[in-house]
DNA sequence: GCGACAG
DNA sequence: ATCTTGTCGC
C-alpha cells in the first residue's frame, strides 16, 4: 500500500519533537467517514533487538480478510510521547506489503490524545493518508471525570481546555479504553466506528487480533531464525 | 523537587 | 512492550 514519507526517521528525540510540532499543522478532522466495510488493526511485539509489526484486515462480520507483517531492528528507544518514532518505521514496512484497500486503520496507542496532538495514530495517518483511530489501554495526557460503571458509558478527555479523546467503558467490570481520532476523522466518528468493531472484549477486534498475531508470529520467528 | 508517563 | 504462575473475582 502507498504512503507518503514526510520526514527522516533517523532523528534524535529532540528533533522528533520538532517534527511532531511541525506535522500537527497538517492534521484534518473535518472528514466524513462513510461506508466502512474493511478496517485494519495494527500492533507490534518485540524480541531481542527486533520489532514485529502486524496488520490485520477485517470486514464488519469480524472475518479476517488479510494479514501482513514485517520484522526489522528497532532503532529508537521507548520514550512516552515519541512512540511513533520507535514503531512507525516497522509498521510502514508492513503497510507496503498490504495489498488490500481498507477504509479505516486502528492503532494500539493514542491519536491526538497526546501532548503535541501527534500520537502514533495521527502520525501514521498523515503518512498513509487514510482515516486512523487511536485506541490505548492507558492515558498519556489529559484529565477526565469518572466513567460510570455501566457499559458504553464514557467521559471526554480534556487537555489544555481542549477535548482530545474519550475514556470509554467498552466492557463490563473493565477499566475504560482511551479513544482519540488520528487523522481524517472526528471524535464522534472515532467512537462510533470503534463501537462497531467491538466483539465482546475490552479492545476492538482489529487491534485485539493484531495483538494475538503479533505474539504468535514472534514465537514462530524465534524458533526458526538464527539470532 | 515531585508526580505522570501510549507501547 | 517484556520477564512469568498462580490466583482471586465475575
Amino acid at each position: 500500500m502507498f504512503f507518503r514519507n514526510l520526514h527522516s526517521w533517523n532523528v534524535s528525540p529532540k528533533e522528533a519533537i520538532d517534527i511532531q510540532n511541525r506535522l500537527k499543522e497538517l492534521l484534518n478532522f473535518n472528514t466524513n467517514v462513510h461506508n466502512v466495510s474493511l478496517v485494519a488493526g495494527v500492533d507490534l511485539s518485540f524480541f531481542g533487538e527486533y520489532g514485529l509489526a502486524v496488520i490485520v484486515v477485517l470486514d464488519r462480520n469480524f472475518d479476517i480478510k488479510d494479514v501482513v507483517y514485517h520484522v526489522q531492528k528497532i532503532e529508537f528507544p521507548y520514550v512516552p510521547g515519541l512512540l511513533a518514532f520507535r514503531e512507525g518505521p516497522v509498521f510502514l514496512k508492513a503497510w507496503e506489503k498490504l495489498q488490500t484497500e481498507v477504509d479505516v486503520v486502528f492503532f494500539d496507542g493514542h491519536g491526538i490524545a497526546h501532548p503535541r496532538f501527534m500520537g502514533i495514530a495521527s502520525h501514521m495517518g498523515l503518512f498513509i493518508e487514510k482515516p486512523t483511530i487511536g485506541v490505548a489501554k492507558r492515558k498519556l495526557v489529559g484529565n477526565y471525570e469518572n466513567v460510570p460503571e455501566e457499559v458504553y458509558s464514557y467521559s471526554y478527555i480534556k487537555y489544555n481546555d481542549k477535548t482530545i479523546g474519550i475514556a470509554f467503558r467498552s466492557k463490563k467490570k473493565t477499566k475504560p479504553i482511551f479513544i482519540s481520532p488520528g487523522n481524517l476523522i472526528d471524535l464522534q466518528s472515532s467512537l462510533h466506528i470503534t463501537k462497531l468493531f467491538l466483539n465482546g472484549y475490552k479492545l476492538p477486534e482489529p487491534t485485539r487480533l493484531a495483538h494475538i498475531y503479533t505474539q504468535k508470529l514472534k514465537k514462530e520467528f524465534i524458533g526458526k531464525e538464527p539470532q
